[in-house]
DNA sequence: AGAATCATGTAAGGGGTTACATGATTCG
DNA sequence: CGAATCATGTAACCCCTTACATGATTCT
């Protein structure tokens, strides 16, 4: 009964990366998803969660599925984007994510599907994630979040969450630089 | 019907630290965890899931509940450490996180309850932690885990990981030295 | 012929979250 | 007197995971 509501850009957006190419069937969906350099590295998915979430993606009017009967086997689903699923995936894929707990999945698979569409995408994401994160840095700097009188595990939880926005931003940088070409080097 | 069997030393076992300074009543366990600059900086439980995570532990016999009524109120329920209790918080306390998404959350709190106990043992954990990390990042060099030609996201997710590990030994490194006592420089 | 794979799913179970229930005490 | 807090929980729900179901091809 609960609705989402607010802005829930989730990361079964992801999927419809898949889609976007061109119109799919599940379980090509799945074999994309499964390669092991791919998006496996960093999202796997039970089979039967892919079918779920490819459901609740219809649902939500973000694919529509035309069915394809082939003799003597259960027929393909061959999903495609709606108008409103593209617009919901450019905008999953434009968005930097909002917490260092997203960095590892979700922003990860941000880049494989920016690097899948158009290389020069992932320019675009690098930088509204650095400066996102440069956001973060500046928060945990706010008075507030630095505690009066200083306590070791206080502290200890300070210098960590510091120092993990730091090496975002650190890989961040790095990515951008491996991908300016090398020709500005001089 | 399925045996967690191989050692699952979870999270939950955290909450035995709170007992183990000595028996407490459900809703006291509640305070302590809640105050805002103790482990609720890392682990947030709601009520209901902290009473369901004792009665766990109790049917787990790391805990045993004794009533104690009050006139006007429900009972309080005190829970004291088992024998097996007291061996599975102390195992849990001095076993670092075997991955690096275990270190946000799961770590700091064994770093919580070992600097409650026992400011010695804090030392004893970093040094378990960063000797495990260290592993962690030789696995990741392994040639195994090198993709031999470089593609863009492979590469990209290999960096990441390396990056995370290289920053979690930082800080475990920053803290020790926070830790030894100022006598050292010279 | 038999086993594995392709290609869909459905069903059951576990764990966590949100919301609700209860009844006295204390605070303004 | 009314509101918030203390101090226990229970009930319903959602999500994910594991396991099972189906029925035809393809491989050995």
């Amino acid at each position: 009964m609960r609705t989402p509501a607010s802005a829930s850009v989730t990361i079964e957006h992801a999927l419809l990366g898949f889609v976007a190419a061109g119109p799919l069937h599940g379980y090509e969906i799945y074999r994309q998803l499964s390669e092991p350099a791919g998006l496996w590295q960093v999202w796997r998915l039970k089979q039967s969660q892919l079918y779920a979430l490819l459901t609740k993606l219809e649902e939500a009017q973000c694919l529509t599925a035309t069915l394809q009967p082939q003799d003597g086997r259960p027929p393909r689903k061959i999903y495609a984007l709606t108008a409103a699923g593209r617009f919901a995936f450019q905008a999953w894929l434009a968005t930097p994510v909002t917490h260092g707990r997203q960095m590892r999945i979700e922003f990860l698979a941000k880049l494989y599907f920016a690097h899948r569409q158009e290389p020069a995408l992932v320019l675009q994401l690098l930088a509204s994630q650095i400066a996102a994160c440069q956001g973060w840095l500046e928060a945990l700097q706010t008075p507030a979040n630095v505690t009066p009188d200083p306590a070791f595990f206080a502290d200890a939880v300070q210098q960590f969450r510091l120092n993990q926005v730091e090496s975002f931003l650190d890989w961040l940088i790095a990515c951008r630089q491996a991908l300016l070409p090398p020709v500005e080097r001089a």
